[in-house]
DNA sequence: TTAGGTTTGGCAATCGATTGCCAACGCACT
DNA sequence: AGTGCGTTGGCAATCGATTGCCAAACCTAA
């Protein structure tokens, strides 16, 4: 048969056997396994190699051992560009662990639709990855496959799908809002606004039960505490102050907590266009710690996410299944989130 | 020899080829060559493959046809988490695009460093993928190989390389930042400070040289502009705001214009916190277009940059040299960018 | 010198898919 | 029936590296 002549060739094995006077059995395993290779020999492959500019071929080394150093990343839905930036520092921090253990990382996708769902799971069974990490609450699947059919590793970040048979790593969402109600209260603070994401997402149902259960605890009466929608981003966070500003200012909360920054960041842009002033009228606090927070005017207090501990956790995770340790389907490693008070919270007198 | 019989197995084409009772080549071309066999064959052979649940392993394929569908991305220095996102944003846009032609995205980095040029370098020549998209100035090497010497189609987004032999793909940052200086200018400005980046960087030449030559040809005297030096961050624009402090209050420049939104956040901030007021008592404008920046206050005035159309024409132009099509080296496409001015402006009466 | 043991290196099968070449077959026309 | 042409499907080589098995080479000790 023909050779695909067209390619740039690049030495290969027996070219380095040939140039060394040995079998191609001996550099590879001159290159492989130490110790296997008497050291003259060694040396002599090793030049070799060198000499030609030799580097293994690993589509052809992957296809041989059956396996690959490559993991695939799922991304949710959509990028939430904005100023919270968990995904992305996720993301980074994902790479850097993968990449400093010898793997490599593969992005599958960067929005959720029919299309990018067939190709996650066409490279799920292409036989090129060795694992997943899911940052995504939707299983991934066409109309004959999933992506749990593969039979591949899988880790969750982010979000607890621990229940459901996938590793996850994730914040404590629950008892870090927790902290910062408690918070609010110590200030003085005793009428709440929350402004949710979205209703389905499963942050949102850690977010608002966090705020209503220890409101609860702390004794404010229910009607105390209004929840508004919002959507994660900063147009949602705009449209919960306009709808803010239509209480009479003699009865509007003092402390308005977000379920993330974006959400805080167009709240506060709204009722500061608005006349109001934050924190003198109203104090506001965000959800995931972006890197901007400290620079805004007024700075931004939050509850900052341990995105690159989060991300490291979930890559050693995965790679630890990946080489083989028996890691429980329903293994949960949870990370601490702090509470980060700056300028735009301040104590009001009861 | 012995099999790797511990890896989960998933149906080969012989396992189909059997179960059809044809060969594997009929196989094979049922389905990858529409046309080469026979209907009632290829039907008979779609409905074995469907049966055992067969998908084609990616990387048996990769070896014979001697290519791959995966393009590596190299990505800057650091991802500067900020507020300006002109890097995540390019990566989106070059996945999207590339996911949606079939081709697979890896990251290569996160950051530069030696180990991950090693790893930048053994995966270029490793053989997995097809072409790279760069994201950085530094061209990536090891003590032996450069990545120019893999032999692989590389193309540059956002910095100009396409004189030493990278088709590129860039903003104009030149006439851009012009423009902003001319808006300025028109609104009657007179003295101005233009907060730099990083010396030794692709976009501060671009960007400083803009500012001067504008000024210049508006007929602004020298000693009208001064410049400071930021970091292309947050700290960099609350430091050259301290210096910008410095000077007494009724001499201070009443425009400023930052090497991106970053630097112009930390200024804005740094100089409110002083007691000044944007843009009562000076005009900033911040460059990138992060999308925060409408949600400011005051909201911030830049110069968008199109990073969706940059990672597009980038992705574009690397699948057409991938597939065959000749593109000169020194190819360079711009993109034009977009002043917005927001409330950090205003104008002054003469 | 020889028996026994340990290195060392080579042979060749193997991973799974692709594809050049060719044989077999079918069909039409003479 | 024979010739010619187009279709269809099978054989087997090939991509490049890994690795089980074995034989040759070397070493040590009796």
């Amino acid at each position: 048969m023909a050779r695909n002549d067209d390619r740039v060739a690049g030495p290969s094995i027996s070219d380095v056997a040939r140039e060394a006077g040995v079998a191609t059995s001996t550099v590879s395993r001159a290159l492989t396994k130490p110790g296997r290779i008497a050291e003259p020999t060694r040396l002599k492959v090793e030049a070799a190699a060198r000499k030609l500019g030799y580097t293994v071929n690993q589509t052809a080394r992957n296809l041989r051992v059956g396996q690959t150093r490559t993991v695939m990343i799922v991304l949710p839905e959509a990028l939430y560009i904005g100023a919270s930036q968990t995904v992305i520092e996720g993301l980074e921090s994902v790479a850097r662990t993968l990449t400093e253990r010898g793997y490599h990382l593969l992005i599958a996708n960067v929005s959720r639709e029919a299309w990018t769902d067939e190709h996650i799971i066409t490279t799920a069974f292409g036989g090129t990855i060795c694992g997943v990490i899911l940052m995504a609450t939707l299983p991934p699947k066409t109309a004959e496959l999933t992506l749990a059919e593969a039979g591949l590793p899988v880790v969750s970040l982010h979000f607890d799908q621990s229940a459901d048979g996938i590793p996850s790593v994730v914040s404590n969402d629950f008892n870090a809002i927790a902290e910062a109600v408690r918070a609010l209260f110590d200030l003085g603070h005793r009428k709440f606004v929350y402004v949710g994401g979205r209703a389905d997402n499963y942050h949102e149902h850690q977010r608002v039960s966090g705020v209503r259960d220890t409101l609860a605890a702390l004794g404010v009466p229910t009607q105390n505490l209004e929840v508004l929608r919002g959507d994660f981003n900063f147009g949602g966070g705009v449209r919960a102050a306009a709808e803010y500003l239509e209480t009479a200012s003699d009865r509007r909360a003092t402390a308005v907590i977000c379920a993330n920054d974006d959400t805080a960041i167009g709240f506060i842009k709204r009722v500061t266009d608005a006349g109001l002033d934050v924190p003198a009228d109203v104090s506001v606090v965000g959800f995931d710690g972006a890197p901007v927070g400290a620079f805004l005017v007024p700075s931004l207090s939050t509850i900052q996410q341990s995105t690159t501990e989060l991300g490291q956790q979930a890559a050693d995770l995965l790679i630890r299944i990946v080489e083989g340790e028996a890691v429980p389907s329903n293994a949960r490693i949870e990370v601490a989130c702090q509470l980060v008070l700056r300028q735009s919270v301040r104590r009001i007198q009861a």
